[in-house]
DNA sequence: CGCGTTGTCTTCGATATCGAACGAAGATAG
DNA sequence: CTATCTTCGTTCGATATCGAAGACAACGCG
């Protein structure tokens, strides 16, 4: 059931055109990988021989002789990923061109500590496969996004806030010893923008501002994510002006997140006497045009659009892509292009988008898809 | 005396090798290329052939053969490459390694607008050249930093603030025009940043900061320049916290550079009947323990941190570099420093090196050299 | 001084990629 | 329906890269 890709060189580059729906034919190939079309049909056979393409038919001409068309073999395999939360994971298993054919939410306590959670999610992920996938259909890669900083260079957990007992964790060798198989660790908010900006074609640099109940916030840059050391992204603790003075769990006054987060909102309308549970509670009160939810949700949007104006200055990007539960409110995304709009230079904001994210609640199932994928296909 | 280099292929990473220093001999070419030695030992004798490679006697041997040490041949060529300040242009002649052999200062009034200003510098240039190299030597690049900012798409300066009848000017194809050559035009603080970039060897992710008579930043991911859509570094507008509201040329605020520039610093220091022309000047009241002057370098340094905060956290840079005529004063990046750390998180500055520039006055005719060499070298 | 070791560079056959030409299959026009 | 054009895919000789093996050159040690 494990295997690693068999690709070699070449084959991986035409791979992933095909998987990521950029070629459907050999002549497609030849264009987007600039190998010469002899080359291309070769490795094709080699792939359709190895079981990982198939072909499908012929596609519409366009003009001339019908391409014959290519598709990812439905057997060459899927992966399996999963998004953590503080109290819930979302799993999926995708295809291998990244589409999820299963996904579902499960309660799952991260507190309960590394060891513990990352069993269950190996016994979820056995449990899905076993459910959803054929015996003959192998697992090519397995990939989890954790709410916390991880470090690039070692896949650990580090200094997470929120997730008493992994800090300095090797989640990655820990899969790594139940899946003989690429494994991919990654921070949420990054993998969210991964998956985002495969729904912005043609922007090569984008930032993705996860607002939930915290605020995280992951950056591509050229087209690739930017993980820095680690901590890239990280805006939570960004100090914002505010009338009251509020001290954070970091330890500093004022920060974005005790402000702007859903979390913050939530402490802000139970001091009004209205209590809510969860964030998407926010959510529908703006919805509602409940009043006090909707000033909220404009003040936290103002927060976040001062801290974005100098972060669109200097990083000058061509998308802001807002997303996360409490993205649902609308005004959140119009308070905070607002903001970004009269306080930018006009220069920064002339080509700049700032729009609700468009990969929707998967985008980090997505995310973990792709770069699985990426890695899988160039060793 | 006008030719392109006649490269082609793996023949540029070679040279690219040779020429930044990082290999000596066909066994490091090897090594670090990736090439098989025998292609190597090809296509050296190519280079050699035509005149860009020379053999230097033998290197010191590391247990066996000793290597037969390569070097730029001296008739290789030269590069062209300017600084464009307001008042002043600081020109250079680079051999092909990027390493300046002739650097003048000349005064040139930008101002005089862009036809008079780019023919001035070309004289300029034909006058080093005539001076300094011997007409054998082919003429293999020219460049300019420009003190504003430049569109990379079209090379074009856009929306610049203290250059009147430059906007929209096709700088790069007024200077084709007169030179078939590759040309490079870029925004002074990202040649700053490339320069810098290469004395900072390992290190990926920098951001260059540029505090002078304004205040400029460049941005160096993956240990390559980030652009974005020609406004990347801009952080002059960015506002900050103060007591005195004080509003900007650019029509908001309490931008950063009406607080913490050299122009800035200046107007406060006449204020306090201090009169200083020229940054230098503030500087050496500095030096010289004026405490005006040094109580507002500091106040400077605090601002420019403050808004580093946001930056550092967001990009998780390797290095902060200070540059600009203004760093010469020790207080500013102490300051800059003292508040960085005290409001980061500690992740983000866990490995995080904020420190005086490195490259010198020359930093921004490094960085050009060293782009022009990276465009030559892949054609 | 001889000899094994280490590192550098070249020779040469094996292999992979290229690119031009060609055949296949369909669109378009008269 | 035929002629012509366009695009797709394959065939095949030319070319470039690779990599193993060997020649070369210096060092260190007994």
């Amino acid at each position: 059931m494990d295997q690693r890709l068999p690709v070699h060189g070449a084959q991986g580059d035409l791979l992933r055109l095909v998987a990521f729906g950029e070629a459907e034919s050999r002549a497609d190939l030849a264009r987007l990988s600039g190998l010469a079309a002899s080359s291309v049909s070769l490795r094709v056979e080699e792939l359709i021989e190895a079981g990982l393409l198939a072909e499908e038919g012929s596609g519409p001409s366009r003009g001339g002789r019908r391409p014959r068309r290519l598709r990812l073999s439905p057997g060459a395999g899927v992966l399996a990923v999963a998004d953590l939360g503080a109290h819930h994971a979302r799993l999926g298993l995708l295809d291998l061109s990244g589409v999820p054919f299963v996904v579902e939410e499960r309660p799952c306590e991260i507190a309960k500590g590394p060891g513990h959670t990352l069993g269950w999610l190996a016994d979820a992920f056995d449990d899905l496969l076993a459910a959803h996938v054929p015996a003959t259909v192998p697992l090519r890669g397995v990939g989890t996004g954790i709410p916390g900083p991880v470090d690039p260079a070692t896949s650990r957990v580090v200094n997470p806030s929120r997730m008493p007992g992994w800090n300095d964790y090797p989640v990655a060798e820990s899969l790594a010893a139940r899946y003989d198989l690429p494994i991919l660790v990654e921070n949420d908010a990054n993998l969210m923008a991964v998956g985002e900006a495969r729904s912005w074609p043609g922007s090569e640099n984008l930032m993705v501002l996860k607002a939930g109940t915290g605020i995280g916030c992951g950056m591509i840059v050229n087209g690739r994510l930017h993980r820095g050391r680690g901590a890239a992204g990280d805006i939570s603790h960004v100090p914002v002006r505010s009338a009251a003075t509020v001290v954070c769990a970091c330890g500093h006054a004022d920060c974005l997140e005790v402000h702007a987060s859903g979390a913050a909102l939530a402490g802000a309308l139970a001091a009004a006497g209205i209590e809510v549970e969860r964030t998407a509670d926010i959510v529908a009160l703006v919805n509602d045009a409940v009043p006090e939810a909707t000033s909220l949700v404009r003040g936290a949007g103002r927060r976040i659009g001062e801290v974005l104006t100098a972060l669109v200055n200097f990083f000058n990007p061509d998308v802001v892509a807002v997303g996360g539960s409490l993205s649902a409110a609308e005004p959140l995304v119009t308070s905070i292009r607002a903001t970004v709009y009269e306080r930018c230079l006009p220069l920064a904001t002339r080509d700049l988008e700032i729009a609700p994210a468009r990969a929707g609640r998967d985008a980090a199932l997505l995310g973990a898809g792709a770069l699985l994928l990426d890695a899988a296909l160039s060793g």
